[in-house]
RNA sequence: GCCCCUGUGGCGGAAUUGGUAGACGCGACAGACUCAAAAUCUGUUGUUCGCAAGAACGUGCUGGUUCGAGUCCGGCCAGGGGUACCA
């Protein structure tokens, strides 16, 4: 018997199914049921990882399963081409973003393809293609008729050295990342998508994301944070302006004894024009950082204003106004009152800055004399007091009573408000999509017309200078004004890629149409995602702006659906341990020798490595292994095999040697039991015998119960577990001993069951050992197997006896015995009588099928 | 900081969702085959005590609910993801 020949195997097999065109999506094929699987697309760095061929991998067992389930399947695959990591190489080694990414796809697609994956290539796209991007303007313009795209000044970090924007990420400890310049905040006109108009909407529908994990759905409904409270005006001493704040604790504002604003509210600014002091202040809020991490973990810090803020309430009661660096000029109305009794941060800052702490709502079983706050602030429940016409009331009435008092005074009113922020789109990046916008000196912002798409990013750039090649390209900017003919330029900005990754799903449904970005027909006859598989990175903000986005497309008549993923699911990540020589420099897997005592050295040199604990697979760590080198050494089977053993896919699993080892073993011991049992088998299609006996019907059992279980495992993303049920079949086939007839037709019966099931999974493999068989027709084009139901249940059961809940005997009982006979059974069993002797037993507790349970 | 998740043998993990903890795989050990090795096959393998029968302990820590807790509840600890310009 041979070795699996994986090489000239794969090979063919991918051949044969492309010859037959096994994959194609059919826009017309409606007499089955629809099911459209689809995993997060790939950025094009350069190779595939192996968080791609997990990913991948998982996709392809269900769209295999599917289509064996009778399902009309798509399951194309694209590129998400703009991006950073382009521009970066263009910096580093002069390479043409547009080549670097192109030479990229091509490697890349060639990488997926060794991999077999059941995809429909004939509607690949690549976000950086004009005839994607295209439609992407055009969908930025209907955005814009509906008045869900705007314009207004933002902030952005601004490198001084590189003249350049730096996304958040570029920003070390407050410098550039190429320059080492500290970073300044720069105000920025920037367009924005209005997703805050969805943000009820986006809220409510998660409810009907049941396959969806709930982890996405609270992260989701957090993010997006509704909460109710009150817009309230205070009068600032000497000041016409009012000061706004927004407060969820209306309830508390008795209790306030200070105002707080940002260092980017405008009353600051105006305030630090004439206080160098507050200026000096507003610029060290800045140096922080602009994520909202470093804004949380600093130390809370404010600026006295000197500015007072009259209670209105409470005649005669003013509070100081401070700039404070934990007030977000993006939430709420950058504003605030401090009421440090009722709130820890509130607390901490006026123990800080030495100001009143009023409580002003009473815990129960406290009293009003002798209550005090110490270092924790009270957040809870409680009655009202202190509080005027408050006193008394609970929590909840007094919010309500109180927003009814500041509404008939005209001084505030109830809202609700959301943390959603507006997407900001604007990019001061070359490689993206062009936002198609001229601005005219006359007409302000105008939309470049709809028949003068796309506006074509400009291939001919250099990165020599610092700053946006587009910006200094020397004639692209420059174009007439649409609407009156003026000189006028363009928008130098690209979109953030996140728009691209916001409708490629639904191209999907329709890539060759040149005329319109989504033909509603195809749209609707594929989407919803019924499938979607990705990291559980993206659990927010892909996902978030993606909903947004498709019901934009319902407005503009693209689609009749809101959600555009049905079903969610979130794999984990792939680890390798580490590896560090002596200088403290990290070594790859490969370059690394697990000696028999367990030292670790370095292959060559034979220097001690220190092994670091398992991590995500990164270059910066050096613990990446390259799927291409492993499919060539073992083949894209074992790969495939090794991905979905062991870890739930849902959690992070642990790339190991001996792990692709055993998988590699797995499929040739497949190899040789196949070999060795076919030439006993009957021909394929033998009729079942009258007679089958113990030994046959037993195998039988087996192989129905894998059939059941595998099935289930599949339809809920356990595959390591298919995995074990594979392996448990196989090792019933291996001690398999037939002896008549009926023994070799069920042992026929069992390895065809093993090839197909295991065939989603490990597809070559699969279609080799069906043809071993003696069949002819492709595995890949025929049904799921059916599980008959006589055969997945036993006769009897392994019944438990606890004697006060610890396991003392088992009993062998039939199936659904009764509870009496099960008692009697049990308390009749010899240990069990030892344990328990004269007493009699205060109660016997029984579960069908399960456990005894005998309390004394 | 905040939000979300995870924690079970030497290792990856399983546990019918509150009912026999450790399926299946890896590793290790022993045996068979071999001149030998590799490959393969067979067996053993949570820890401790015991010749054995068996017993005690055991699911990050800690407290609780229950006849019964890996599973439910409270409080901690550790690791990971997100934190709005990485994708």
């Amino acid at each position: 018997m041979s070795r699996y020949n994986f090489k000239e195997s794969e090979a063919r097999w991918q051949a044969a199914w492309d010859r037959a065109g096994c994959f194609t999506a059919h826009d017309t094929e409606t007499d089955k049921p629809k099911y459209y699987v689809l995993e997060m697309f790939p950025y094009p760095s350069g190779r595939i990882h192996m968080g791609h061929v997990r990913n991948y991998t998982i996709g392809d067992v269900i769209a295999r399963y599917k289509r064996a389930r009778g399902f009309s399947v798509l399951h194309p695959m694209g590129w998400d081409a703009f991006g950073l990591p382009a521009e970066n190489a263009a910096m580093a080694r002069g390479v043409p973003p547009a080549d670097w990414t192109r030479k990229n796809i091509d490697a890349m697609r060639a990488q997926l393809k060794m991999m077999g994956l059941s995809i429909d290539w004939a509607r690949e796209i690549a976000t950086c293609d004009p005839s994607y991007y295209k439609h992407q303007q055009r969908l930025f313009l209907e955005f814009l008729d509906h008045d869900l795209v705007y314009r207004r000044e933002s902030w952005v970090n601004w490198d001084p050295v590189d003249r350049t924007v730096l996304a958040n990420e570029q920003v070390i400890e407050g410098k550039g990342w190429r320059s080492g310049a500290p970073v300044e905040r720069r105000k920025l006109s920037q367009w924005f998508f209005k997703i805050t108009a969805f943000a009820q909407e986006l809220l409510q529908a998660l409810d009907s994301l049941d396959r969806w994990p709930e982890k996405v759905r609270i992260m989701q409904k957090n993010w997006i944070g509704r909460s109710e409270g009150a817009r309230v005006f205070f009068d600032i001493l000497g000041r016409e302006a009012p000061l706004e704040i927004f407060t969820t604790r209306p309830d508390t504002l008795y209790g306030a004894s200070f105002f707080a604003i940002s260092p980017h509210h405008p009353l600051a600014a105006e305030l630090a024009a004439g206080d160098p002091d507050l200026a000096a202040f507003v610029a060290e809020c800045d140096r922080l950082g602009a994520t909202e991490e470093a804004i949380e973990t600093a130390e809370k810090k404010g600026y006295d204003t000197g500015l007072k803020v009259a209670h209105p309430f409470v005649e005669g009661r003013t509070m100081p106004l401070y700039v404070a660096n934990f007030v977000l000029m993006e939430y709420g109305t950058g504003a605030i009152f401090g009421c440090p009794a009722q709130d820890q941060r509130d607390l901490d800052f006026a123990r800080k800055y030495d100001l009143d702490v009023i409580p002003v709502v009473l815990p129960a079983g406290e009293d009003a004399k002798d209550f005090a706050i110490g270092d924790t602030a009270y957040v809870g429940d409680g009655r009202i007091y202190n509080s005027g016409f408050m006193d008394g009331m609970s929590v909840a009435e007094a919010k309500k009573t109180v927003i009814a008092r500041l509404e008939a005074e005209d001084i505030g009113t109830g809202t609700v408000q959301y943390r959603l922020r507006d997407w900001g789109l604007s990019r001061q990046r070359y490689w993206g999509c062009p936002i198609p916008i001229l601005h005219c000196p006359a007409c302000g912002p105008v939309p470049v017309p709809k028949e003068d798409l796309p506006v074509l990013l400009p291939e001919d750039v250099s990165f020599d200078k610092p700053g946006n090649p587009l910006d200094h390209h020397p004639t692209w900017k420059n174009a007439p004004c649409p609407s009156c003919g003026a000189a006028a330029r363009r928008d130098t900005d690209t979109m953030d890629t996140f728009v691209d990754s916001s409708w490629y799903f639904a191209r999907f449904c329709c890539p060759q149409d040149t005329e319109k970005p989504l033909d509603p027909d195809l749209v609707d006859r594929w989407m919803p995602v019924d499938q979607y598989i990705g990291g559980i990175e993206h659990a927010i903000l892909h996902l978030l702006y993606s909903r947004f986005f498709v019901r934009g497309l319902k407005r503009f008549g693209y689609t009749e659906h809101d959600e555009p993923f049905a079903g969610l699911f979130t794999q984990g990540m792939v680890c390798h341990e580490t590896y560090r020589d002596r200088e403290g420099r990290w070594l790859l897997p490969d370059e690394i020798d697990k000696q028999a005592g367990g030292a670790v050295v370095h292959r060559d040199s034979g220097a001690p490595v220190t092994l670091g604990r398992s991590e995500k697979m990164s270059k910066s760590k050096n613990n990446t292994v390259d799927p291409e080198s492993i499919i060539g050494t073992y083949g894209a089977d074992t790969a495939r095999w090794f991905m979905l053993s062991d870890s739930p896919p849902e959690r992070d699993m642990e790339w190991t040697a001996a792990g692709i080892e055993g998988a590699w073993r797995f499929i040739q011991r497949l190899w040789r039991l196949i070999g060795d049992a076919a030439p006993n088998l009957p021909p394929a299609g033998a009729p079942l015998p009258e007679t089958l006996g113990p030994a046959a019907l037993s195998l039988r059992r087996t192989a129905h119960k894998a059939i059941d279980g595998i099935t289930r495992d599949i339809e809920a993303f356990r595959f390591n577990r298919a995995v074990a049920q594979v392996y448990e079949l196989a090792n019933a086939l291996t001690g398999f001993k037939a002896k008549d007839g009926g023994d070799f037709w069920a042992l026929r019966e069992a390895f065809e069951v093993l090839v197909r099931l295991l065939t989603p999974m490990m597809p070559h493999l699969g279609e080799e050992m069906w043809r071993s068989l003696g069949h002819e027709a492709l595995l890949v084009t025929l049904s799921w197997p059916e599980a008959d139901p006589a055969l997945i249940v036993d006769e009897t059961v392994t019944v438990a006896v606890q004697v006060n809940g610890k396991l003392r005997a088992t009993l062998e009982l039939p199936r659904d015995t009764g509870e009496e006979t099960a008692r009697a059974r049990a308390l009749a069993d010899p240990a069990i009588q030892r344990l328990v002797e004269d007493r009699a037993p205060r109660k016997v507790i029984v579960v069908k099928n399960r456990i005894v349970n005998v309390v004394v």
